[in-house]
RNA sequence: GGCGGCGUGGCCGAGUGGUUGAGGCAAGGGCCUGCAAAGCCCUCUACCCGGGUUCGAUUCCCGGCGCCGCCUCCA
């Protein structure tokens, strides 16, 4: 059973199933109002993994994750450039769900808006003010953090350590607030403002309402888990727990938090630091798979740094697995080796630890490259190489990486190795290597072998 | 000011109280190959500093130095 660590208690511990066989996930999706950078590329990846991983296990998982499609960040800049907000929403997210696809990270089952749950966002609120737990001040209605008993939880800290002053760092916003640490459940539209009816005036939800809204909707009380990057901890997670405690629901039953991509000098990258990289830059200028190994590499909860030398070490390390996957293809079909398999569920299941995972698929495919070589040169019928490589394909299958480039081979290419395999033949090598100097020049990767020329992107 | 994390070889990045500290990339040598490529084998280089606990610490504790995160929009 997979052990993941929780934020709330701090421990790794079993990922319980409020039903078994199936696993209810809600992750907190992007404001739609900038494209993607590398943190988001992350998230999407750790997660990807995660529900691939229990898939693959045969695990019946239902992902939710939202879009924010309102939002200050989103009328801040249809401000700035003169536009309507649904442009940039639309285009952003757009945006977002291709670089989604091009990572190759699968589609979540529910993309609930927060543009589609206004009114119930509303009818929540205003059980919140009912009950005591909220109330009005001249621009918004405020959660009262007071009337929650554990407020602080994921936080770890109590109210009155938060407050704590010291450094040149403002604490939190007062305003009309009772307490500086309650935050904006409804906000009240000023001119021009985008805006949806309210009891208490025209306004748009505040941000930490609608995934309490969401996910209780989608996936019900107590689902299984909830996660988001580090910073999403506090205050994002921890106000949105403070809603669903208010109103006497059961909410997430475990926490997961991944770590931040950082910067050269181990800084976070964030788009107020402005030193982001954007993920779709790397995308262009890189196999696809070349992010999803990086973050196998390392693990969810470590700080990881993107750089051109370690984009370049997965680069190659991707293409020895190709270059393995295009050997392994004349390799007859068996059950996957079941040691592997278990020391990889193993791995996985110890707070999803691709990197020894990692470390065994790739000692696994040398190992299958050993003993295909060995049958090569012996025929002998115990041959193990067939369940190693289908032990390195299931792994694959659970990381959802891709092996073998994919892209097809023109007649005509393929045509052009046979000829270079008939000048080997006829022993006629000038014409060989003219052929394939030919190829590599038009950006081939050609592996002459005893059993002939194999050509791939 | 509070809470938390990190400091490992040329680079990235795991991990552990003990004869031999993953894995990837890079480097060197070898095998294979008509020659390459791919593959396989071998090799090289590391645990921030100072104390302490211990038979023994990179791993535990204390102190120091350096870096980072959250407490504010943020993956």
């Amino acid at each position: 059973m997979l052990h993941l660590h929780d934020t709330a208690t701090r421990q790794v511990r079993e990922l319980a199933m409020r039903e078994p066989g199936k696993v209810s996930i809600y992750l907190c999706g992007p404001t739609v109002y900038a494209p993607p950078h590398l943190g988001h590329g992350r998230q999407n990846i750790v997660y990807d993994v995660l529900v691939r991983y229990l898939r693959w296990t045969g695990l019946d998982v239902r992902l939710v994750s939202n879009v924010t499609d309102i939002d200050d960040q989103i009328i801040n800049r249809a401000v700035a450039e003169d536009r309507p907000w649904q442009d940039i929403t639309t285009k952003c997210e757009r945006v977002w769900f291709d670089a989604q696809q091009r990572l190759g990270v699968a589609r979540p089952d529910d993309t609930p808006h927060a543009t589609e749950y206004v009114d119930e966002m509303v009818t929540m609120i205003g059980q919140l003010v009912d009950t005591g737990s909220a109330y009005l001040t001249d621009d918004g209605v405020y959660l009262s953090v007071e009337s929650v008993d554990d407020y602080g939880l994921l936080a770890h800290q109590s109210l009155d350590d938060m407050l704590a002053g010291g450094g040149d760092r403002t604490v939190f916003g007062a305003d009309g607030k009772r307490h500086p640490a309650d935050f904006v459940l409804w906000k009240l539209a000023k001119p021009d403002e985008p805006s949806w009816p309210s009891p208490w005036g025209d306004g748009r939800p505040g941000w930490h309402s609608e995934c309490v809204v969401m996910s209780l909707d989608l996936l019900g009380e107590g689902f299984d888990l909830h996660c988001g990057g580090q910073d999403l901890r506090f205050p994002h997670h921890e106000n949105e727990r403070a809603q669903a405690v208010a109103l006497g629901k059961t909410f997430a039953n475990h926490w997961m938090h991944h770590a931040f991509v950082v910067d050269g000098e181990g800084e976070k990258m964030s788009k107020s630091l402005g030193n982001v990289t954007n993920l779709l830059d790397l995308l262009d200028q890189y196999d696809q798979r070349v992010y999803r190994m990086l973050m196998l590499q390392s693990h969810y909860r470590s700080p990881v740094k993107i750089g051109e030398g370690n984009v370049e070490a997965a680069v190659a390390s991707l293409a020895g697995l190709d270059s393995f996957a295009a050997r392994a293809d004349s390799v007859p079909a068996a059950d996957p080796d079941a040691e592997v398999l278990s020391a990889f569920r193993a791995a996985m299941d110890d707070d999803l630890d691709t990197p020894k995972a990692t470390a065994l698929l790739f000692d696994t495919v040398r190992r299958a490259n050993s003993a295909i070589d060995a049958d090569d040169a012996d025929d002998a019928d115990d041959a193990v190489a067939p369940s190693l490589v289908a032990a390195v394909h299931e792994i694959c299958t659970a990381f959802g990486l891709a092996l073998g480039g994919g892209d097809e081979v023109p007649e005509e290419i393929l045509a052009r190795a046979a000829a270079l395999d008939q000048a080997r033949a006829a022993k006629d090598y000038a014409v060989a290597d003219a052929l394939r100097a030919e190829l590599q020049d038009e950006g081939w990767t050609v592996e002459t072998t005893k059993s002939g020329t194999t050509v791939r992107r």
